[in-house]
DNA sequence: TTGTAGGCGTTATCAC
DNA sequence: GTGATAACGCCTACAA
């Protein structure tokens, strides 16, 4: 019997350093009763007596008692958070969506856990494995584009995910989003309509970014049914950043003949080809017709309005959180959510110049 | 002997549901050393030999092994969490500190749980509260004003906190961040050294924010010194929403005479500010000069470019993230860390016109 | 409805 | 340098 032995040896019982905190065992005491009847009161009080309710509760309140929840997350095995990995939060439309997601989820009672991506797959996947550590019970992702191993991480432990911001209908990943394809394409559709044949696109950067890419071949698409594409060199990529985008439209400026229309892949983007046009002396519409996409809060308000799509990021965001839990509860949602965008048409467009 | 009792009575050990995941003692079994060796191995490699080292790097790598954070947090009393408290992620500013920090953190192995207060705050007490149950090692917020049980939650469990976007040399909190009193002070003296006297300001709401209510107080000191004050009515507060700014603006340009200068809050202010004084005919800086805060991308870009005031915000974020990893490495950095803003002048102001 | 007690996956203490 | 093994604070199956 090692065992008697080293507890006659040190008879004193071993303790860690400093657990000062209060515990629920503490509050069990307090309130005369097991730690299993708090554990209930706190948890699920419509099993327990509206005394031992009350009790616990008084204890609770006297004692500044705090739940820990890594000690619950370790009995329960569920952590009650949630991760998110987007490209960046420094862009309304991102902002706005963690912040929607974060509403439903405090709703429920999880917390957010925020990683960033920087555009980059590759990061993306070393932030799951982080938010894998962390011990999320679920995940919310950007776009459509993944490493497969992502997915692969992401199925073995059973943690549900969803992807926000894309759709697919028959795609290998649960999302719930637009159809940037169709919304992009609708943009060219209606700039066509007003006239245009030589267009040019200010594109986001391509690389690992699925929605850039839809959004390109979305435009596309009517061009080349009515016998066109983007002029040549009409095609440039810029980094959302203003300053990147009016560089990026001196350069399309700079073609001959002039393009009549430019479609940006966001309201950054046009923004920045906006200034840069007018720094210029490119009158817009009359000479040039500029369309965003994404609708955040300075496109209304520019001189001119931009003429953008709206998408709708907090319905996404609410919607993809809405989906996890839905999840996590075992239920079966759809896998893919398709939401509407709307083309608002405003001041930076209009009919191509005769000629 | 009851234990023996139990024991034959259900000689089938118990197992607790869906411990399916792979766990360190599966690690330990593989490389076939004790699990205090891969623990060791894993988190302080050099008081392990370079054997062990390889031979549980090869394990781990072999059966995917992923800690677990919440069974490490509960043995290690740490669970190498920040949370941090901010107002909104959806205005650029907070954004951008918030990416700082987490960038920082995450350098330190640390994560980074965000909660927004919604410039509420009681919200932000509750916020916190719920932070603390989650286990925060730390906690990031803004500003200098807190609910004072705030501070004593944090204190009582000894949870380092440190206040960023604002500075107060003596003040109860520790902070990181720049004078918002003096910084717009600096600003109103400029106005003024451009020879206006007709001065008005857009601010936030200043209930619960004290960085509204400082650089209200900020701007007023200069005027007061000069026997000034904003002229009557001319002190309007708005949402930071740049509709609001437009119907607050709307207010203050029906002033008559009309002022000759504004100062914003912020930004976003500004450049409704900028909108309207354009929509309704205003020539900007002829008739009147506008000045912002922060200086956000769009600031420099717009039309006329906006004088502003340059806020350190991803030096505030990285600073107070850095400041919080020392306390947490048990140093003691300084209270209060002020840094620089600087005053941009742009095209939003000029000189008062005459009469 | 309530209590008992084992186990969740690590870390850290102790002994070697 | 390494191994054995008590905690860590809570949840929950089981028994009463």
């Amino acid at each position: 019997m090692p065992l008697m032995r080293a507890r006659t040896r040190s008879p004193i019982r071993r303790r860690r350093a400093g657990s000062n905190a209060i515990a629920l065992s503490d509050v069990a005491r307090a309130a005369g009763v097991s730690t299993a009847s708090v554990s209930r009161a706190l948890n699920t009080p419509e099993l327990v007596s509206e005394n031992v309710r009350a009790a616990v509760q008084a204890a609770v309140t006297r004692l500044g008692y705090i739940r820990h929840s890594a000690a619950r997350a370790l009995a329960s095995r569920r952590s009650m958070t949630i991760g998110a990995v987007v490209p960046t939060i420094a862009y309304s439309i991102f902002s706005a969506g963690v912040e929607a997601i974060e509403r439903r989820l405090e709703e429920a009672g999880y917390a957010l856990l925020i990683a960033t991506s920087d555009y980059s797959l590759e990061r993306e996947l070393r932030q799951v494995r982080i938010l894998l550590e962390r011990g999320v019970d679920g995940v919310i992702l950007v776009g459509r584009y993944h490493r497969p191993e992502l997915a692969r991480m992401l199925q073995e432990r059973a943690i549900p995910y969803v992807c926000q911001g894309a759709y697919e209908a028959e795609g290998p990943h649960p999302c719930v989003g637009f159809d940037n394809h169709a919304a992009m394409a609708s943009m060219a559709e209606y700039l066509l309509g007003l006239g245009h044949r030589r267009i040019a696109m200010l594109a986001g950067i391509s690389a690992d970014n699925d929605r850039v890419i839809d959004r390109i071949a979305g435009a596309r698409a009517p061009l080349n049914r009515a016998g066109l594409d983007f002029v040549p060199g009409g095609l440039v990529e810029s980094r959302y950043d203003v300053a990147e985008a009016r560089l990026a439209m001196k350069r399309l400026l700079a073609l001959r003949p002039r393009p009549t229309a430019l479609l940006c892949v966001n309201d950054v983007l046009a923004l920045g080809a906006l200034f840069e046009a007018r720094a210029e002396g490119v009158a817009v519409p009359a000479e040039l017709s500029i369309t965003g996409f994404d609708d955040f809060d300075f496109a209304r308000n520019v001189e001119p309005p931009i003429t953008t799509l709206r998408v709708p990021a907090p319905e996404m965001g609410r919607g993809a959180a809405e989906q996890l839990l839905q999840r996590l509860m075992g239920q079966s949602p759809p896998q893919a959510t398709l939401l509407p965008t709307t083309i608002i048409a405003r001041g930076t467009t209009g009919p191509a110049p005769a000629g």
